[in-house]
DNA sequence: GTTCATGCAAAAGATTTGCACACAG
DNA sequence: CTGTGTGCAAATCTTTTGCATGAAC
């Protein structure tokens, strides 16, 4: 797996052990295919790993992302969600979102000339305001279908 | 203002007075320069305003961004920002997030082109996931150039 | 007098933190 | 042993809701 490797060699000088909750949240990412809450997880997980707290998960998907293995999203709906950033490199997509009925799609068919895009921007705004640009974040907002009818 | 003809004609049927604390937000919302969070709101509208309440203060955010005149943003930091749409259309701008520190720059010279193909995409997702695409969120992370410093 | 708006307090969620114990090296 | 990771409970923080009062129409 992806992060294995990256976990050992441990984060910033403090200790990372591989431990078997954070085995379960990493192989849990790494099988899903939305972004999840922090609770989502929770719920699947404690099927099969009947112990694990809610304060867990919450630190290791922070050690995590701080260790950059996994991206944290804000969508809006008052709840951080998390992917796995080789996923994301994977199957790098944008987010379609409706405002109403909060549902969210992931598209990843336009953008080719999107990244050429991006990539150019990065660039741009790197050099003008010193920044390190890790990632972006591209999104729409509007109203699905669905929630039009009505 | 901007808001104030749209407020008195009223929301979807709903009732929607112009009374006074919505009034001073309006008034506080297009004075500011930056997305405010609701607490930033009421720290500052206390002073000239004692009496307004925090919810009232989501209340009025929660009206007037569902009746279109307020944008509500998620950057990450886990509270909600809002700004003036009118504002946001005037100097529309994208964001460059500082995932260390949280400082966000909003950048508006490098639109031109970003703009043209964000028009292409609207159309394209508007078509194929039968949409009505109302707005769109680009932001770059990355870290700043205080804190590669430290 | 009915409806709408407000403040306050309580409630609800999401996330973080303190602490004592378990466990690995 | 020593330090790291964990679960649980409590604490925080943001946002929402219930309710009684007051204002507007």
């Amino acid at each position: 797996m992806a992060g294995s490797r990256s976990l050992r060699q441990g984060f910033k000088g403090h200790a990372s052990r591989l431990t078997a909750p954070r085995q379960a949240i990493l192989e849990f990412l790494s099988k899903s295919s939305k972004h999840m809450s922090a609770k989502e997880i929770y719920s699947s997980l404690h099927r099969s790993y009947p112990g694990m707290g809610l304060s867990t998960i919450y630190r290791t998907l922070d050690l995590l992302a701080r260790m950059g293995i996994v991206t944290k999203l804000s969508l809006g709906d008052g709840q951080s969600r998390y992917e796995l950033r080789s996923k994301k490199e994977e199957e790098h997509h944008h987010h379609l979102i409706c405002t109403n009925c909060g549902k969210i799609i992931n598209y990843s068919e336009f953008l080719d000339e999107e990244l050429g895009l991006v990539k150019k921007t990065e660039d741009k705004l790197a050099k003008k305001y010193n920044f390190v640009i890790q990632d972006h974040n591209i999104e729409f907002l509007g109203i699905c279908e669905k929630c039009r009818g009505k």
